[in-house]
DNA sequence: GCGCTGACAGATTTCAATATCTGTCATACA
DNA sequence: TGTATGACAGATATTGAAATCTGTCAGCGC
């Protein structure tokens, strides 16, 4: 009954992880998640259906440990507009941090955000909903003025795509690119921002 | 001494567009273009030194057919928030009625941006200098207060990016989508405000 | 019985031979 | 002299046969 050697879900997640790095989206196949478990590749399908939802299922893990610090954020509790910089701020950093230290889970995450397949939308609809948070609180607070959080949240995240889409990843790296972001978010925040009463 | 045969840069475009309409940007060769216009191939190489340097003249004059009505706007009268608004929203349905009507040339539209191409950066740079013309109509009109007008152009064109970078054309025909772009305008139009006089 | 195996059919990918294309240039023609 | 040609070398794309992969399932061993 050793543990290490019972074939579970999480086993052949953490195995087709290693195999994507390795290879690449293009030529891993379920043969060498197989291999490298040393089961048949058939042991494979009793756990997941489909080619697919395997890959599907090491994006959503993959993407998960990547929401994690900014869930934190989110319920985080301070004014709300550092609050949301600071939030998008993490959101692109994160991003940027991975397309340069894996770039070949980069790429898979890239191939399935082009497909608009569910996980990412998913995934997405998370990202709007912890900025919907944020905007709530700074309605509370008196900080921001917002008519439809949950349409606002969504515009904020619309704004901030060229940021945090990797179809514009290979931009992230221009020498420019800060002082724009900086630019951006000014331009965002202004947009939220109450009238001041001085 | 017939004007029709004579073998122009300006024909060898017609031809190029074409012929890229016709077989797609993958399977057009200069040969095509070559034998539609019954020359032999090394004549167009005359003309232009390489097949991407004329893919780049088709792209150019493409874009600056669809640009002439946002140039137009861009130099008109009136309140410069309602011009930005129009401008934004005329910007968008160019994009989507292309990317309806002609799609061929909006897939090499596609590749182009991808590669990240000069003749694009140029385009794009073209964009964001008529977004600054407005919004320093703008200040002038005491409508918007801005620090930085061309940062701030830049900003704008950034957070409209969705809906009008090919790499999301995918998204513009689902249901939601006007009601996001309202929501993003009007995000971006309460940024750029001078604060209310009441 | 339960979980795994491995053979299998049909779909997809690889690979190398073949064909086509790009870009050059010596030559022809007007 | 200025413009077009077509043959050519090297690079790239196409093709079809062979190999590999995906997904299924009857059966094996614990």
């Amino acid at each position: 009954m050793n543990e290490a050697v019972v074939l579970t879900p999480e086993r052949i997640l953490e195995a087709t992880e290693d195999v994507l790095r390795r290879f690449g989206l293009a030529k891993a196949t379920v043969v060498d998640v197989a291999r490298a478990l040393d089961v048949s590749h058939g042991s494979v399908y009793r756990h997941f259906p489909s080619k697919a939802s395997l890959r599907d299922a090491v994006a959503k893990r993959w993407l998960d440990r990547a929401n994690e610090p900014l869930c934190k954020l989110a319920i985080g509790s301070g004014p709300a507009p550092e609050r949301l910089e600071k939030w998008l701020r993490t959101a692109f950093a994160i991003k940027q941090k991975k397309v340069c230290d894996d770039p070949e889970m980069f790429a898979t995450y890239l191939a399935l955000a082009q497909d608009a397949r569910e996980v990412v939308e998913a995934y997405k609809d998370k990202q709007v909903e912890l900025i919907g948070r944020i905007l709530s609180d700074g309605v509370a607070q008196g900080v921001f003025q917002i008519d439809d959080v949950k349409m606002t949240a969504r515009a904020v995240f619309d704004a901030t795509v060229r940021y945090h889409h990797p179809a514009h990843a290979e931009e992230w790296a221009k020498p420019e690119c800060p002082a724009r972001i900086d630019a951006l978010l000014a331009l965002v925040l202004r947009g939220l921002e109450a009238p001041r009463k001085h």
